[in-house]
DNA sequence: TTGAAAGCGATACCAC
DNA sequence: GTGGTATCGCTTTCAA
């Protein structure tokens, strides 16, 4: 930079305002300052411009699984975002893993970190006072967390979406596979139970931490439930994400189980998936793009507003909606 | 720092030399200081550390597109390898943009990364200088790349592999769906018509820049082309990936044409989408880890080669494995 | 083995 | 508007 202030017979003071893009510089310095910059190709330092300003315009994203079609979609989402606003991303998959998480933070408090977002499925208190000691400003994506600013979805209402689809597809035995603390589970159960469907006509199964389990084992789990279900009429499969629904799918083929005709299936996330089996699966679909606008937005909002913001945290709350299709 | 200095009796180049790791420190010095880190949590901060010596352990990872299962399994295998060697992955979705890649080039040349990894489908001499001229090692992945370093698949061995498979599956006329510079098709033609297929029974469509085409499109070539199948005995159909190739499968179900016994479909990337459709999907396999593995391995070496290691590339080159399944 | 001090490359305050 | 300079927090050379 040095040599560029040379260059350009003024000193470095001048030419970090030219970058800054104050305007306390007159337009003869700035133009030509600019043109030795377009000649000799220079940018500055990033290190030394966090060192010196202390903000990085580096945001850490954390999400748990980048295999599921959903959460990569969403890096991807957040990626491009996060460059258009002249934000570099570290991206890290925590695979559910609250050491690592933990880490993280610290990791990047060392890197001076603006912001965080990141994707929490099990919220612990522990997990959530972790997020709250960091230096910087942290926004929980697609669940809302207490004690955090969060952009989540309202999986309850997903659960009611199933419900009522699965209902109206005169299914007579309901099914849930994922963990019964499962918000959506809870409003899945619910509108069955208004809907006057038995308690003993929804069942669950599948009720482990599934979430990085090996697909094989999943795949085993489906086929057992496939053979239980010659013994129903009609049939309703809710599942936990779309990975699953199509796996269901996949297994009820091999167990001439029609769908839709005696077993319908809804997934979760509304992925790419979908449209790829056949039958096309119905799903609930998250505003993916909005929880990516959303998010960053808010975390910009805290970014900028400092220590105050940090006070007290906000929460959006976004609905799902459901996106029926052939399953 | 200055303060821990202080509390240990020490200076602050002590401390920094426990960190380092350096051996000229008395283990008493390392003790206390350790000790007080311990209870203080204290962390150096990396920013500072890069500026004073230079090495930011940044690693910046460029893939075309996330949302494709193969490459967020690699992505996610490349973040654990830079985790657990004390990097710190910075990613970029690329989308295939020349423009966004150069972007990126020097954004992290402005931020001292150490090292990138990239994911390039289509090599032009422009994109290659960019990389040539970064100022740290770059590493193509997925492909072999001449002038820059690389760890690649060979692609047309894999079209060869598709070929025998679907030869021994006694089809009878052969459809390639991709691009047809792909040297995955050079290899299934070649071996094709070294098994005596003739070139009209040979022959390619969705022929175009689909990487980051909508699937919906594609869906509707598929059914075209099932459409076409109709007057077939037997057909091969291979893909240039799985996701292209599992539509293919739902289409053909959407078109009653029977997988496998009027047609055999061959998929690329041996992708978790292989076991989730029915029937499952036979796929070449990219061995990804090896992959992950090697290029970062590769590149470490290269950073510590520093500009020496620059001067020459280096190639290589594995080979691709055929996973037979239903289809 | 240890400490003092010179950078690393910008920013921002202060005086002019 | 502009220039001088202290500063950010650490690494590393040089002397002791």
């Amino acid at each position: 930079m040095q040599e560029l202030a040379d260059a350009a017979g003024v000193s470095i003071a001048s030419v970090s305002r030219v970058f800054s893009g104050s305007n306390k510089v007159s337009e003869k310095t700035k133009a030509k300052v600019m043109e030795l910059v377009k000649l000799s190709g220079f940018s500055p330092n990033e290190t030394a411009r966090t060192m010196a300003a202390g903000k990085s315009k580096l945001i850490a994203v954390i999400l748990p699984d980048v295999e599921n079609p959903f959460f990569s979609k969403l890096l991807s989402e957040i990626e491009e975002i996060c460059v258009k606003n002249g934000y570099t991303m570290i991206f890290f998959n925590s695979r559910g893993d609250s050491e690592k998480e933990k880490d993280i933070v610290s990791k990047m408090i060392a890197r001076q970190a603006d912001g965080m977002l990141i994707g929490i499925t099990h919220a612990t208190s522990e997990r959530i006072s972790v997020l709250q000691s960091a230096k910087f400003p942290v926004v929980a994506i697609t669940r809302a967390i207490k004690g955090l600013n969060s952009v989540g979805v309202n999986h309850k209402k997903g659960g009611i979406l199933a419900a009522d689809y699965l209902f109206e597809k005169h299914c007579e035995n309901f099914f849930f596979f994922g963990q019964e603390d499962d918000e959506k589970f809870l409003g899945f159960r619910e509108r069955l139970l208004e809907r006057g469907v038995t308690e003993n006509n929804i069942q669950i199964f599948g009720n482990q931490s599934w979430y990085f389990t090996d697909f094989d084992c999943a795949a085993k789990t489906m086929d057992d439930f496939m053979q239980k279900l010659q013994n129903y009429k009609k049939a309703g499969l809710f599942c936990i994400n779309d990975l699953f629904a199509v796996q269901a799918i996949s297994s009820a083929h091999r167990n001439k189980i029609n769908v839709p005709e005696r077993l319908s299936v809804v997934g979760f996330d509304n992925t790419i998936l979908c449209n790829m089996v056949y039958p096309t699966l119905t799903s609930i679909s998250q505003p993916l793009e909005n929880i990516a606008e959303d998010s960053f937005e808010l975390l910009s909002k805290k970014i900028k507003e400092g220590k105050e913001g940090v006070k007290q945290t906000e929460n959006i709350v976004l609905s799902p909606s459901i996106i029926k299709r052939e399953s």
